[in-house]
DNA sequence: TGCCCTCTACCGGTTTCCCGGTAGTCAAAA
DNA sequence: TTTTGACTACCGGGAAACCGGTAGAGGGCA
């Protein structure tokens, strides 16, 4: 019996141009197209699925936290985690997530293949560049998840909201609170994460998925 | 006689899952992928080229560059622009530059089969994504070209060096010119890009690959 | 129960940003 | 030659960021 696998990013091109990729397989059946954690969620709750091929960085719910919900109400599903850049943090996130391959666009498209069987035969795979992530990692700390700066619900909010350019009064109002408690969070996520101002919290919120990449910069329609 | 085409991105997995999509169709063949916009020259220096897929955002030469210089040599070619994001300016540029055709990354793969008959053709395909970008550009100010707030050599370094998180000072000491200076780029960098602070100012630089997008916030190796 | 964490909120102070203006030099273009 | 554009530099002022501290309410956990 084929593997049923589930497609998850943003760009609809990615996912069809991979989709043709993966139809070369014989093993491989796409059963279903997500742009988004949730819509992998209720995929995953209407129909059997074996494994999701999942991008870290997706517009509402970001590949990491699906990867958490998903894996906890279905548990046997496997997870590789797909991703333009192999960020430490990207890498340990999802891996804590319960991922069990990880691999990067730079990559060639054999690599997917490749991860798919081994995760299918309930290996893990990384790719080389990701594997250097996590052993330098290790190297450095020796443990994986100690350096993780977790951030609460509240801070990943006011980072976004930093991160679209919003002062403090302006994100106070967004989220009904005081300026002077979102200037706490500022500090205490500047604080969490060695970063020292708004440019370099912007740029964090991008790679992580948090601010939704670069987005209505033209916005397209002004007034 | 079928279509030539070069695949131009810094994804490989991209690349190779475009190669598969467009395989389907009998009348296209993928004579070759480049990385980056200097591979797509060499490339159309060595070999028949009759179209090329050219995303904007490449490391080394981007897209537009490349475009441009492609088209100095071989008028003949056509380039499909390819972007994860509809940005007004990106599309401007590279429609500036000769391209004949524009869609973005969130679209069907089918657009992209349709673009290439499109161009291929003598006509041009935009989407529907970007046409509107375009007609509003062209509603805002009557003319497309007026509107291209280019950046002079001193602010696309002061801007990048903004996206880094330095103040003033500190970028004044690393060009050697007063901190006061910097204040008055800065300045005149809000105000041809229309943004008012340093987080609008770092998505605009990242979007324009002017900061490397996800920066060494990881690292890898920092031994 | 006590401890820790999160979220809330305010106090003070210094630095930097952000916006406005003026003005000189230099080179290239009209 | 005059003008335009880029780069340089300073003044002033208000807003916001940045950094430090304190502190109460509520929840989870040992």
């Amino acid at each position: 019996m084929s593997v049923r696998i589930v497609l998850a990013d943003d760009h609809q091109m990615f996912r069809h141009a991979l989709r043709a990729l993966l139809a070369r397989e014989p093993a491989f059946k796409v059963v279903a197209e997500a742009a988004s954690g949730d819509e992998v969620l209720a995929i995953a709750a209407a129909q059997p699925v074996d494994l999701v091929c999942m991008d870290i960085a997706m517009p509402g719910m970001n590949g990491i936290d699906a990867t958490r919900r998903l894996l906890a109400a279905h548990p046997h599903i496997g997870v590789i985690g797909l991703s333009a850049f192999a960020d430490r943090q990207f890498v340990i996130d999802l891996l804590d997530a319960g991922a069990r391959g990880y691999i990067t666009k730079a990559e060639a498209g054999d690599e997917l293949v490749r991860a798919i069987h081994t995760v299918r035969e309930g290996r893990t795979y990384l790719c080389p560049d990701v594997a250097a992530t996590v052993a330098s990692a290790l190297r450095d700390r020796g443990s994986l998840y100690a350096a993780a700066p977790r951030l609460t619900e509240r801070e990943r909010q006011v980072l976004q909201l930093i991160a679209e350019g919003l002062t403090s009064m302006q994100i106070g109002d967004r989220l009904h609170i005081a300026a002077s408690t979102v200037d706490v969070h500022r500090r205490n996520l500047m604080r969490k994460l060695d970063l020292h101002n708004v440019a370099e919290l912007t740029r964090y919120a991008i790679t992580q998925g948090i601010s939704p990449t670069p987005p209505a910069l033209d916005g397209g329609l002004p007034n």
